[in-house]
DNA sequence: ATATTAAAAGATATTTAGGTCTTTTTATAT
DNA sequence: ATATAAAAAGACCTAAATATCTTTTAATAT
């Protein structure tokens, strides 16, 4: 569904929403060890978050990313978009050139259910509900059996 | 969500369920005109259902794809399962590796929703059902400006 | 039996996603 | 000013998915 680099971006944006500042701010290789993923593919990913304003980040000495306040409430749609782009959210579930109620697949009227139904929570939550969650206790974004 | 490979299975195999019948093979050539889908890749996807006895098959002159009784109540999901897998339906929406009620990622409990719901129509919709969608007019497989 | 037709099988090519390694740039503390 | 630390950028590499082309096998009609 989401691509990998996707959701690599999507967990560490989380992490660093959770775990920094801007005066505190996280290393790529923290991140990377904390949850488990490749350090140089998620920089890129990274990269392209702060070129699109969705995560900052400075250089040098206690350098890191941070989000500031107006990008902890962006909505998590917005990263999709940036990532793997939203053609996900507007495709037919069989791959159809047009598949519309005009023109439906055999699975259009099932599928576009949960296709919005995902677009809905996408498109509501923000990074910082994630964070939230996170920070509640209601949810994890580090794996379990880490074995070190 | 499904791959290429998947969805060219489930459209070929309507087509043929639509079109044919053992006493009126389709051959491969006309299936991926028909659907404009890449014939030899189309071959191998189709060789592998038909190995499976999801989709049956005979050579030589008048030969083709057809698909017998059983076929046709053949759950979607079984299709899935032989061409991609069903990871999809067991993993966590954020790539973690354990991702449970008891250890949920921030995303797990709407993604479940998702995620099972279209395992309940995979699982209980049927070739012949798509078929009959498509014998009523009420759904297509073919696309619509397939330029010629 | 033979020719013909169509799927099966095999080999290879292309594209995209995913991942690694090295060099460059820049912010900061000294 | 300089050293240092960390992200940015660039150049590759690998694996998997997708696609094409060629050869082989097996049904059928003649």
């Amino acid at each position: 569904m989401l691509s990998k680099s996707c959701v690599y971006a999507l967990r560490a944006i989380v992490y660093v929403g959770h775990n920094g500042s801007e005066n505190h701010k996280i290393g790529i290789k923290e991140i990377g060890e904390e949850l488990d993923l490749p350090v140089h593919f998620l920089s890129k990913i990274l990269q392209s978050l702060v070129k699109h304003n969705i995560l900052q980040s400075t250089k040098g000495p206690h350098g890191g990313f941070y989000i500031n306040e107006i990008s902890g409430q962006i909505k998590l749609l917005r990263i999709i978009e940036v990532v793997d782009g939203l053609s996900f959210f507007h495709k037919c579930g069989l791959g159809m050139h047009e598949c519309s109620d005009t023109h439906p697949c055999p699975l259009h009227d099932d599928f576009i259910v949960f296709r919005e139904g995902l677009y809905k929570i996408f498109s509501t939550k923000t990074i910082n509900d994630l964070v939230k969650k996170v920070e509640d206790g209601n949810a994890f974004i580090q794996n379990l059996n880490t074995k070190n």
